[in-house]
DNA sequence: ACAAATATGATAGTAATACTATTAACTTTG
DNA sequence: CAAAGTTAATAGTATTACTATCATATTTGT
């Protein structure tokens, strides 16, 4: 098993860096110490120069392999969602049933990491904690186009279309299936986020699997022909 | 009718100002202006320093209104969904089925502004555009909690929480109300956004109103009890 | 084994940002 | 019409988000 994982990489799009941080010590130390940071201080407070500081290299050393802090979240939201592609997989193959495939999905989509906190010497907690509180920022702004062109958002858009496809074997009449995955997914993230600060926005239950139950009872109710 | 509206203002806490914008012609013209601006080039290019070339007036004058762009910013927020508030009001009041006032509801949370483009010299259309873009960005940061004590999110949680009871009404037992209501505003803002930059996550269609269509089918059906 | 290529460290520098401070001129109000 | 408050004009500061340069390892091809 061990050795199955370790043949994984994911694959992220090069125009997104300038050296790949996969290919050296630093690179990975950028990358792992930079997932610490960002989730500890935030993203609008992190800087490579703080980073720089953390991992005792010079800031200028950090610009080799990243254009800037923005790219750098690019990167990290592209890991990710190519990590849940790769989960995604591994999750719904030999599933026969369309349904149970659908149901692992939004469970994913709308779930917590919880066992496999390390992969790659990545803590995927913490990177999912980014995700759900930065992740809008790669889009939410005047870059956004050329961002896309860069194929930042390419294992998105993959997922999406995966999940979409499963749920077109469910009811190929159905006519909204991305805005229905989409609004899922960022809406569990800002969920999360409600739930911790700004709970009248939501409700929030102590019960295990809330937030999946509440999507996933609104997807199968959604994707019902009436 | 125009003396109506006339008489209606929009409260906002008075944490999120020095000095009150509606008090002075310098501070509406660093509101109407700044919306302009906030809405041309971006909340992140926009800095007092611009705004004040604009209008005409130093830097240090806005500075004596608002704290920080980021208070400028919250403060448009919570003008917009005290905004919303009025209309959701005036949409809802002497409607007798509650069906046909959660209809409205939806309408209101989906929808873009078409008529009344102008309310209080307020350009309600690129107000709401900027809210579409960067609302998320008021409370996804570390500043979130000490915003909500200062009332930031007043408004927003109030028309939540309208359009809960309504929810309440057509069915008592529903658990998530406020998770659906917030789901469907930030769910259909991504939407829109989507449709604009990243079409493959999303369903853009060319039917009027599919937005609010695709929403009220998903709230109708997510709210029925099984 | 050793030159050449490459990666990193150390240091400095720059334009712009997000403010704060000060003082003078102008305007309103009791 | 003087006092109080508001705005203009200008200057200044720490930090950010980079870029540039050059020296010092380290790796690699032959």
């Amino acid at each position: 098993m061990k050795n199955l994982i370790a043949s994984v990489k994911i694959a992220i799009n090069s125009q997104l860096y300038l050296k790949d941080p996969e290919s050296s010590e630093l690179g990975l130390k950028i990358v792992h110490k930079g997932i610490d940071l960002i989730n500890s201080i935030g993203f609008e407070e992190f800087t490579f120069r703080k980073l720089g500081l953390e991992i005792h290299s010079p800031e200028a050393s950090i610009y080799r392999y990243f254009e800037s802090k923005h790219k750098f979240l690019l990167y990290l939201n592209a890991w990710y969602w190519g990590w849940m592609e790769y989960r995604l997989l591994l999750a719904t193959s030999n599933v026969v049933s369309a349904e149970k495939r659908l149901e692992k999905a939004v469970f994913l989509m709308t779930e917590g990491v919880e066992n496999d906190p390390n992969f790659h010497g990545v803590n995927l907690v913490k990177l999912q904690e980014i995700v759900v509180a930065e992740a809008s920022k790669t889009f939410l702004n005047r870059k956004v186009d050329q961002a896309n062109q860069d194929g930042a958002y390419q294992s998105y858009k993959d997922f999406v279309s995966n999940v979409a496809s499963i749920i077109e074997e469910i009811n190929p009449t159905y006519k909204y299936p991305c805005m229905l995955i989409t609004t899922v997914v960022e809406g569990a993230h800002q969920q999360r986020f409600f739930a911790e600060h700004l709970p009248r926005l939501t409700n929030k239950q102590s019960k295990p699997h809330y937030l999946s139950k509440f999507y996933m009872d609104l997807v199968l109710k959604t994707i019902k022909s009436n």
